[in-house]
RNA sequence: GCCCCCAUCGUCUAGCGGCCUAGGACACCGGCCUUUCAAGCCGGCAAUCGGGGGUUCGAAUCCCCCUGGGGGUACCA
């Protein structure tokens, strides 16, 4: 029996993975990294009826976008596949035949109406649900009966009636359960697929899973694995529930939270490293004060030793502010072929396109370090690709300019910056510093002022940077305009 | 209802019997820097460690009860 590590992940393709999905994909593979182990992916679509288009490209769409390779599965191939349950329906019947065979499953011909019935009058009984195992004691005629109606019948786990079933969980210690708290699920459905239970023990043991690193919300089902495996004779994975991850409201995370696929983070200008980053901690630490990591970094401290028990709630500021540290940190260039694409998007229809690189180059340094998401960066630069500029003259005055002294300084500005040669920020500020003594402003103010008519906002980069990157028509232009928006209010 | 898990600042977390008058981070509030914003730096606010019992010389750390939260309870995964 070999020690190596072996671990998948294995989502159903019933919508787009979200977070909580994907921090369940990340642990399975930082573990595999970090052991030298293999990260199988699994796909488990046994449930037709939920099944989501696209939903499969979603999720090794959004694996590859964070760079969590997988040894085995789709498109990478392996030597236990196929990897796709719906490619695999064989080997669940036969299992199911097996224990059916050996007496740990029974057919059940019970039709959907009658279990609801049942259900129903065990809610109003205020009694635990669960099947009430009729078909586990039909008698011979009864048996005969059913097989010739036509029914094609589910197959059930006998469930033992006595004892306790116990599993080590790698996280939480050991969790013990009443087998009388079990009820006999379904192994097969009507339709000839496997549920989750059957089909998940069948692969694990085929695919030689050695850990099963899944949500705690399947910690409750566990027990029927484990019986499951014992009555198969295999020896069962080890298990290790993850922590929750929860919606702001505290309840499990659905599409009632807003953006929570993964997909819409990339949409919203996160970067994957930074993803990545902020999901290992979600359950995970190292100690009590790193919190930045590379990819390489967690790979190399992650253990099972350190995750968490606690449900954790996904935090988006937190994430904004750190996905602003990760956009800091990246060259001009490498921010430019990212941003490159959400201002193409972003940006108002007038600005012209495609947008030149050339330029975007020269605006990115002033906006890279004020941006939380890539998203931002249309909004942020937007003076900066637009001809005309729309605000309030008001802007203009502020508090304490009167309107006819904030003309005077916009004129006087203009007749110095005219000549100017070459245009470039040290020049500007050589010009303008001087000019708000000799105008008898605090330069603050002559400096807003400017600000204002050439970007439209009180809030911009650093003045003369700005203007420089604008360049000198452009600036006379917005300046001149600015004048006749004064002029305007004060007729 | 029943079963299972969990419980430290608003949030993510450190803490695995004495280093804790509980540390870090986000957010928030000040200050510095500064032409605005952002970044950065400094400081502050913020957790009677859910409550109550034990155990111990000593408990956020161990045990029990309660409460609270979450998950499960399908021919869903």
């Amino acid at each position: 029996m070999s020690s190596e590590v072996r671990v998948r992940y294995a989502p159903s393709p019933t919508g787009y993975p979200h977070v909580g999905n994907i921090r369940t994909a990340l642990f399975n593979w930082l573990f595999a990294r970090h052991t030298g182990g293999r990260f199988i992916l699994r796909i488990e679509d046994t449930d037709i009826a939920r099944l989501v288009p696209g939903a499969t490209e979603a999720i090794l769409e959004s694996l590859r976008w964070l760079g969590l390779d997988w040894d085995e599965g789709p498109e990478a191939g392996g030597e236990y596949g196929p990897y796709i349950q719906s490619q695999r329906l064989s080997l669940y019947r036969e299992v199911a035949q097996q224990l059916v065979r050996e007496g740990h499953a029974y057919p059940c011909y019970c039709s959907p109406q009658r279990l609801e019935e049942m259900r129903a009058e065990q809610q109003r009984r205020k009694q635990p649900p669960g099947y009430d195992r009729r078909c586990r004691h039909l008698s011979p005629v009864e048996r005969t009966a059913a097989e010739s109606s036509g029914i094609t019948p589910v197959i059930r786990f006998r469930v033992p009636d006595e004892g306790q079933t116990t599993l080590s969980d790698l996280i939480r210690g050991p969790v013990t359960f009443d087998n009388g708290t079990l009820d006999d699920f379904v192994l097969l459905k009507s339709d000839g697929y496997p549920t989750y239970h059957l089909a998940n023990v069948a692969d694990d043991h085929a695919m030689r899973i050695s850990h099963v690193l899944r949500a705690e919300e399947w910690l409750s089902s566990t027990p029927r694995h484990v019986l499951l495996y014992r009555a198969l004779d295999w020896e069962p994975p080890l298990f290790a529930h993850l922590p929750m991850i929860l919606g702001p409201d505290r309840s499990k995370l659905s599409k009632r939270h807003g953006a929570t696929s993964l997909v819409e983070y990339r949409e919203m200008g996160f970067l994957p490293e930074c993803m990545v980053n902020f999901l290992a901690l979600l359950g995970w630490s190292l100690d009590d004060k790193t919190e930045l990591f590379s990819r390489e970094e967690l790979v190399g401290h992650f253990s099972l030793e350190r995750i968490s028990k606690t449900a954790a709630i996904f935090d988006r500021e937190k994430l904004a502010w750190m996905n602003g540290v990760y956009l800091r940190r990246l060259s001009t260039e490498d921010f430019v072929r990212l941003s490159l694409p959400f201002l193409e998007k972003g940006l108002p229809p007038q600005a012209a396109r495609p947008l030149s690189r050339d330029y975007v180059l020269q605006v990115s340094p002033l906006i890279q370090e004020r941006a939380r998401t890539l998203a931002e960066a249309p909004q942020l630069a937007e003076f900066f690709f637009v001809e005309d500029l729309a605000y309030s003259v008001d802007l203009l005055c502020g508090k304490e300019l009167a309107p006819q002294s904030a003309s005077e300084a916009l004129k006087v500005s203009l007749a110095r910056l005219q000549d100017l040669v070459p245009f470039d920020g040290a020049s500007i500020e050589g010009v303008l510093r001087p000019l708000a003594a000799e105008l008898g402003m605090k330069t603050g103010a002559l400096f807003g002022l400017l600000r204002v008519a050439t970007t439209g906002r009180t809030a911009a980069p650093p003045l003369f940077q700005t203007m420089a990157v604008l360049g000198k028509e452009r600036c006379l232009r917005r300046i001149q305009a600015a004048i006749a928006k004064l002029e305007q209010k004060q007729a």
